[in-house]
DNA sequence: GCAAAAGTGTTTGGTATACACCCATGC
DNA sequence: GCATGGGTGTATACCAAACACTTTTGC
């Protein structure tokens, strides 16, 4: 297992551009529920308050490359849905140093990846959306604007899926929406819409050890989506 | 008038960050015609070639207010819509040294604003966008990306307004649709449409001097749309 | 009168919504 | 049987697309 070993590297490889840096929002699902990845300071003057794990980039490092290391670093997992936010650079964010951060977020399988403090971290943790403390810095401003771009890519393109184990239910699919959108939806709507896009793949396999009836398992398919695209199909909920 | 004296400020009145610039894709609108400025470089090994104007960031300044000063310095003019569209960091997209630009758009009224070579550069001239071109380092992927946001951005946020003059027909703002989106509209249900949205304010005026039905005059007004985005409408074209 | 653009009316088909309902399974 | 969630059917209302049509103005 991977430790974190990030906020800020402790033992630099290469050289490190010193004004820039990368803040990761990661947002994991649970139990309906969605979460976002925390990191406290272990040491220092913002010692115990909570930041969101970032790092630096390298001399020679593309900005990708670095989010993706940086994840790395904190999840232990690669592969991950990441993508940039933007930057943030109000001349006093970071009361230290001028630093202008870019501001990445990822999307991943919550129960796959177990996260663990080290390094500058002293704890690790899955807050819910909705009880997040105080961050150091801008790291607010960085998670309300990261949480209103989820929102709305969700809701536009099929990234949600991410969050979800390979094969899902079109119920957990739908409470996935409701969590993130903070709405209700109808249920025999919802499947309609859902199966109307023939987004899906029929995994044709039931739900094991269920209470009721088993529920049929589905997987989304990124080539079944280009194929879509190509034929000018533009996904909504 | 201002002339320009971006792409890289040849005498910094405050210390620069070297490894971060800001690059600006400023469109405008021209006879239903969408264009967007560029800048030659008029030295050293790139001279002759065109590119985004830019600049970079002071130690004490704002990354927001970095970009509407260079902004200004290109165009004369300030309160312009300006928003970032994101970092562009690959490790080799610029030759001489590792810097990281950060990409802004900007949508002005073309016909109010005349720009002016001068600096670092030896021509600055409106390109129409399906003209353009190849431009510099990675400022074609830009250029691409940013068409790409404007079009999707134009479609969910009354922002086409800032390439209008104040006052404006039903036809020019159809028009502004078209030539953004490359798509023809059809002239009743795009009536319709704008005008169930509530959102134009009629300013009890008609064109003068037309050769044919003079048309009612609108208006694009912020607060009408703040106090509609209140009641949950939400803009789409 | 004619050209050009302003502006209105109407028909049609699709689709979002609301909600009633039946089905399968474990306890 | 009953609770739980899976899954289907249907009536309504609205809205987008297509297109025919009338109005106003300058020349």
């Amino acid at each position: 297992m991977e430790t974190i070993s990030s906020i800020y590297n402790p033992e630099p490889q290469q050289e490190k551009l010193p004004d820039i840096s990368i803040d990761c929002l990661v947002f994991g699902l649970d139990n309906g529920r969605l979460n976002v990845l925390l990191a406290k300071h272990r040491d220092g003057i913002r010692q115990g308050q909570w930041a969101l794990p970032g790092g630096h980039i390298g001399k020679l490092e593309d900005l990708d490359s670095a989010a993706s290391r940086i994840l790395q670093e904190v999840t232990g997992a690669q592969d991950l849905f990441l993508e940039q936010l933007r930057a943030f650079g109000a001349a006093g964010r970071f009361p230290d140093a001028r630093v202008i951060t870019i501001a990445y977020y990822a999307l991943v399988k919550q129960e796959e990846y177990k996260v663990a403090a080290g390094g500058p971290a002293s704890d690790v943790k899955w807050w819910d959306i909705h009880e997040v403390p105080e961050l150091v810095y801008d790291h607010s401003d960085i998670f309300n604007h990261g949480l209103k771009t989820l929102r709305h890519k969700v809701r536009h393109e099929p990234v949600g899926f991410n969050l979800l184990p390979e094969k899902f239910t079109l119920l957990q699919l739908q409470e996935l929406y409701e969590s993130i959108l903070d709405v209700k939806l109808d249920k025999p709507n919802f499947r309609r819409k859902m199966m109307n896009m023939k987004l899906l793949v029929d995994c044709n396999e039931k739900q094991q050890n269920v209470a009721h009836r088993a529920a049929a398992l589905y997987r989304f398919d990124e080539s079944v989506y280009q194929a879509l695209t190509e034929q000018g199909f533009s996904f909504e909920v």
